[in-house]
DNA sequence: CGCGATTTGTGCACTCGTTCACAAGCGCAT
DNA sequence: ATGCGCTTGTGAACGAGTGCACAAATCGCG
């Protein structure tokens, strides 16, 4: 039932310290900081909403609304100081701390997240990766060595892991998401084609690439739709 | 600076056989159908919007409306007969035609691309494997021989090929995109973690694992916030 | 020190999306 | 045939998100 956003219990509408942003803002935060670290390494130390926009792929507008919410971080005829606004971005997005992040399944997809470069210098730290598959289990993977699943939840609070990444078939995602939620993981990452349940104050983000394609599907049938009705127009 | 959303020339309000859906219609419309497709594989000919939108992890009211879009599919009192909507879907999202799709980049994801058996399920059939590394050019993945990214203008022409999808570093991901666009696609699904620039008429959707991770490190890090809030109250 | 060029921050109008609530429609049992 | 319970389809109210357009603020320069 419960699923996606769930906002705590006592629902803060808003924190002295912590503005509370619109869910569509939050979501372009990480764009806009990766678009702050290129030009950060393209040596600029200033950068105008116009120009952080184009970077980033939005409209300039929004852009300065987005930051507008986080506090006034521009100065009025200069633009954005650099630096600041990303350690600005990093505070807001909790990224100033290291998370731990569990991979379960490492199969096809989870043996490339386990050697992905990216996720570290993005704030993110894969701190053990489990499968059921006592082939698997003790093998060595960029460093790390993978465990069985039972091991899970002794690891989970060891290591502080607060997010867990689900690369397992969808009929094992279920299952693997109460374990993940019972041994104290409050995010969760979802690659398997599939619904997760999961209780209030869990939050559950997908991804599915065939999703992506259909959508990208329907638009060439729109496109060859209009194309053909143009045509006979 | 044109990117994603694009409308084609004429901009048809709305074909008579097109009824040209919402956008947000159109992104849940592939979750359905996986739902459906659950339904009927455990026996169901006929489901309710509401068992619908459970399976689907959306409210039923959404999930009617969004059907409604596709013109009236079900039967009131009963529910909406499970095959029939797959079809009516399959057809709204241009899934009747086997889709052919490009992959450029065979590292770490492109390998776990190619290898992925959930594409063919799901209307899409890997036609042609790309790289630039001649290390890699020749060597036979999953069926498929890897070939230089020099010939994908030509095998984009042979094949039909009209989505590519980029697994390159993002520093190499415009050029690819431009090869791409150049060559004659018109879809693209970029995993690399950059802004791609295309011409209009050309759709572009992103998928960048990372940002996933940033947006679920924001919530916990506004649950901890809440929590140790709620100590000093 | 004042002025013009520049760029932010934001009020406002608007579009898009969501949710409620209920009338209309359908099948079944009697 | 008729009525009853169930479920769809949708009008209408609401809420979230977007983009325009401009006043306020800052800087550099004369
Ligand atoms: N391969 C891809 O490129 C790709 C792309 C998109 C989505 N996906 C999805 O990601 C998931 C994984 O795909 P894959 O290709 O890596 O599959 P895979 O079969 O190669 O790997 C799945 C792994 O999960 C392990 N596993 C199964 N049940 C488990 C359990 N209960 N606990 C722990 N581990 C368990 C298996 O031992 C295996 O190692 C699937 O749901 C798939 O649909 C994969
Ligand atoms: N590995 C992951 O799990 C993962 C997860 C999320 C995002 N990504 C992103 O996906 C992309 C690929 O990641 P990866 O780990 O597979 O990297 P990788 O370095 O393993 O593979 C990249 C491949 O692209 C090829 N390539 C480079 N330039 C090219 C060009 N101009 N034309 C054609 N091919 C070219 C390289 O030869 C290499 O084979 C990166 O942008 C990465 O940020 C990867």
């Amino acid at each position: 039932m419960s699923q996606q956003r769930t906002g705590g219990p006592g629902n803060t509408p808003g924190s002295p310290d912590f503005p509370d942003l619109p869910e569509a803002t939050v979501a372009r935060l990480p764009e806009y900081l990766r678009a702050l670290h290129a030009l950060a390494e393209a040596g600029h130390d200033t950068a105008s909403s116009e120009a952080l926009a184009a970077a980033a792929g939005v409209n300039s507008a929004k852009l300065r609304k987005d930051l507008s919410h986080l506090g006034s971080n521009g100065t009025r005829g200069v633009g954005y100081n650099v630096d600041r606004l990303i350690r600005q971005i990093e505070h807001v997005l909790g990224l100033t701390v290291l998370r731990a992040v569990a991979l379960v399944g490492i199969g096809n997809l989870g043996h490339a997240l386990a050697g992905y470069a990216g996720f570290a210098n993005r704030g993110f730290h894969i701190a053990a990766l489990f499968d059921a598959d006592q082939e698997l289990v003790g093998r060595l993977i960029n460093g790390l060595t993978v465990r069985h699943i039972s091991d899970l939840a002794a690891t989970v609070v060891e290591e502080k892991i607060a997010i867990g990444v689900i690369a397992t078939p969808a009929h094992a995602a279920q299952a693997v998401a109460d374990i993940l939620v019972t041994s104290g993981v409050t995010s969760i990452l979802n690659f398997a084609p599939c619904v997760l349940s999961v209780p209030e104050g869990v939050d559950v983000r997908k991804v599915d690439v065939a999703v992506e394609l259909q959508i990208l599907s329907f638009h060439e049938h729109r496109k060859a739709a209009a194309l053909t009705g143009a045509v006979t127009l």
